[in-house]
DNA sequence: CTGAAAGCGCTTACAG
DNA sequence: CTGAAAGCGCTTACAG
């Protein structure tokens, strides 16, 4: 059915080494028989398979990110800024997506085995220290995004000083109980949040409260989604006396979170975590995470390995950024 | 470097033809053979090499999605229809981002050739007839999603039939100028929905003027952005006399918007198109889109074809919804 | 500039 | 239940 290499060497009067050097943008083949190749190829709808290449090549120009899909936001800006990384590179991108938490490490490491491509991105995938070293045996180029060991390069994200800052940025303004809007506690965005929030604290000599880490009842994507930030921010407005002010682990949470503030006519200072898109529009104060930068940064670091394996490891860590509009203010300095 | 099937072989004291059948699930091994090979393939840390398996067999079980990436939300939805349908089978997913709009044809035909897997989602790409002529050349299977074709499977949404709804309900309230935030006129879905919006206009014997077709300065995404949303509402804004009420074409755009609304505190009723997750959270009224179903039967429907390649072309349009919430009502209606 | 030939790492009839 | 051997569709020294 489809056409071979054989095919096309053949109709064109050629060896098929001369087929594969036309193909491979060789410099050594006469305009002449190039141009006829080309011909009799088009005509024929040929293209190399691109497995047979990879498997006497040895090479498959290939990236493979993997990562979470469905955590929106964060992965199509992070993709962007892969793509944009690789626009110069001859390598192309293929993404996996890494389903439901259980058994990620699984998932990756078949990938992984599987040697699909030179090189990997991981996105937002967190694992043991045990788990990170038995991919370090698959001994293939791999970045980390999102997450940091000395096991591999990395660019991740100061998570434990942007809840410094959104909790700081409260306590300088005189609150004092500043409730977290929080997800699931075992997971590594959380547990370095929580301890940011918990360093402010204790620099103001505020007690720390386990009471006022509130968490949703629904935890899907571990407790980052609108329902769980609605259920979350219910649970806040129904404490007695209200916290003065509210630390939100993501933005996507604060959607919820904003609608129960809605509904129920109470207004509480908040400040959010990520800035989407979405929180310039709905003026939701955040920690800025420099998603793109991390998903360029981080796929040039991969590329450097990949031509220079010996290349010592390195981990890049981004600084978080607070971000102020409205939600984080006193109704009265919204109104006007 | 990698372990070959050659070294588990000699390792195990079998043949590699033994090794593949421990591998690929054969019945007929004998246990202990099995065992002993699993065992000394466990330790040397082999995997089969896909591509070797992929030439050799001629089997991938892999598909591969494209698709506009960025178009966030609506690409999450249908990625999750489509994971839940394959859960139960045999097949990989891979994906490839397909870039900025210009050379998406390119892109695709390109990824095609190379024979990445046995079938292909496309996702929200259209293209003309002719290339898709070009594109059914290939003979592969393929199954678009949110576009419609005779010549290949297809699981597509009546978008002209949305648009419609949303207009007849206002126009049913007795509104009569109707702006529509519009995106790029020449896209698919734009013109469609455009048709529905003076279907409805017509049937009400309202005459279609097209200075109620408003478009945002932003033309990135096709000017499906907040962005976009919000340059467009201002637009509107200004407008003298203001219109009745406003179709909005895209959630995303919506959310711009309601920020133009808020902030020029004016208020006209709007429904919006898509149904995205954050649409019930700021009480957005809308259109709803069946995106999971539509990545859920599009993947059914490819793996049939996989399974029975005769199959007669079958073509699935899917039906809005329309679902009201507070965006669409007057001012005193919401606050009640 | 071009071709013959070995090899990439597997699978799969075929034979036993 | 197992092995020897041909073949999948390419690339790439090597020789000319």
């Amino acid at each position: 059915m489809s056409k071979t290499i054989y095919d096309i060497a053949k109709a064109a009067g050629v060896s098929i080494a001369t087929v594969s050097r036309v193909f491979n943008q060789a410099e050594n083949v006469k305009p002449q028989t190039r141009k006829k190749v080309l011909k009799v190829a088009e005509e024929m709808g040929y293209h190399p398979h691109v497995y047979a290449q990879g498997l006497a090549s040895k090479k498959k120009n290939r990236i493979l990110m993997l990562a979470p899909v469905m955590s929106n936001y964060f992965f199509t800006e992070v993709l962007r800024g892969i793509q944009d990384s690789l626009a110069e590179e001859n390598f192309e991108l293929n993404i996996v997506n890494i389903g439901r938490k259980k058994d990620a490490f699984k998932q990756v490491s078949e990938t992984l085995k599987k040697r699909w491509a030179e090189g990997y991105l991981l996105v937002s995938l967190h694992f043991s220290d045990k788990e990170l070293k038995t991919l370090s045996r698959y001994d293939t180029p791999l970045c980390l995004v999102d997450d940091f060991s000395n096991l591999f390069d990395s660019v991740s994200f100061n998570n434990e000083e942007g809840a410094f800052m959104a909790t700081d940025y409260f306590l300088k303004k005189g609150y004092k109980r500043i409730a977290v809007l929080s997800a699931d506690a075992t997971s590594i965005p959380i547990r370095d949040r929580i301890a940011g929030y918990k360093r402010a604290l204790s620099e103001h000599d505020i007690p720390f409260d386990e009471k006022l880490i509130v968490v949703g009842d629904n935890m899907e994507r571990d407790g980052f989604t609108e329902l769980s930030g609605y259920q979350a921010m219910n649970k806040i407005i129904a404490m007695d006396p209200l916290p003065d002010a509210v630390f939100c682990t993501s933005d996507t949470k604060a959607v919820g979170a904003k609608k129960a503030l809605e509904e129920q006519k109470v207004h509480i200072p908040i400040i959010s975590f990520d800035n989407l898109t979405i929180a310039e529009y709905i003026g939701l104060s955040t920690v800025n995470q420099p998603m793109y930068d991390m998903g360029f940064r981080a796929t040039n670091k991969l590329i450097q390995r990949l031509h220079n394996p010996e290349l010592r490891i390195s981990n890049e860590v981004h600084y978080p950024e607070l971000v102020i509009r409205s939600s984080s203010e006193k109704l009265n300095e919204v109104i006007t």
